[in-house]
DNA sequence: TGTAATACATCATATCACGAAGTATGCCGT
DNA sequence: ACGGCATACTTCGTGATATGATGTATTACA
């Protein structure tokens, strides 16, 4: 997927992929990988940004004698994603603007 | 719109404003202003990148005295917009998961 | 005369995805 | 015991890019 395409995605996918219950880095990369991949690098940037914008909270939580951060969706987290099915509507129209084939003379 | 979610968008629009027929900056603002804004610096940015990226090709031509720079779309840039299309199964399957409340367990 | 609209250009800035590289631990096969 | 792979998270540098600010120049109109 092109990568300025996912730009505007990735933010709510990792927020979707968390609400269903906490989860962690490594988790989420594998669970978003059949929609959206993406690099350590850039997951945990994005998980970094969410939480220092308060849509997610972080708890460290030791097992198997390693350590795992274990993310949790706030309820700014859940109105982000609810805005992002607000925005969702501007999308669809743009779509069909993109795959009108007279664009241009309406 | 959210910033980053227009990243991905833009470059399209834009070729979608000309593929109806040749048309200048000034114009394809106004023409998309309905669907999503953009100030000029940005529309500018992006058209020199569609023409460096061989999407677009530029014609000036004066009109009451002043210069307008047309541009025209081409086979690239119609195949741009094939690829977005097909890019689009991915958008909506991405829409699915984000806005399915079971997310995260199946 | 002045102000807005038309039309395009350039620059600095901030945001951000990503590859590369690093640090550590556990697991498994030989 | 050792090597290699998976797990798990971190940091850094780079390139792409949307945008505001600013500038240039002409036309239209009150």
């Amino acid at each position: 997927m092109d990568i300025q395409l996912k730009r505007g995605l990735l933010d709510v996918c990792v927020l979707a992929s968390i609400r269903g219950g906490d989860s962690y880095g490594y988790k989420i990369i594998k669970d978003m990988k059949p929609y959206m991949e993406m690099s350590e690098s850039t997951l945990y940037t994005i998980l970094k940004r969410l939480e220092s914008s308060n849509m997610l909270t972080v708890k460290t939580v030791e097992h198997d004698g390693r350590l795992r951060k274990y993310y949790h969706i706030t309820g700014s987290g859940l109105q982000r994603i609810e805005d992002f099915k607000e925005e969702w509507k501007e999308i669809v129209s743009i779509y069909r603007f993109v795959t009108r084939e007279d664009s241009g003379n309406d």
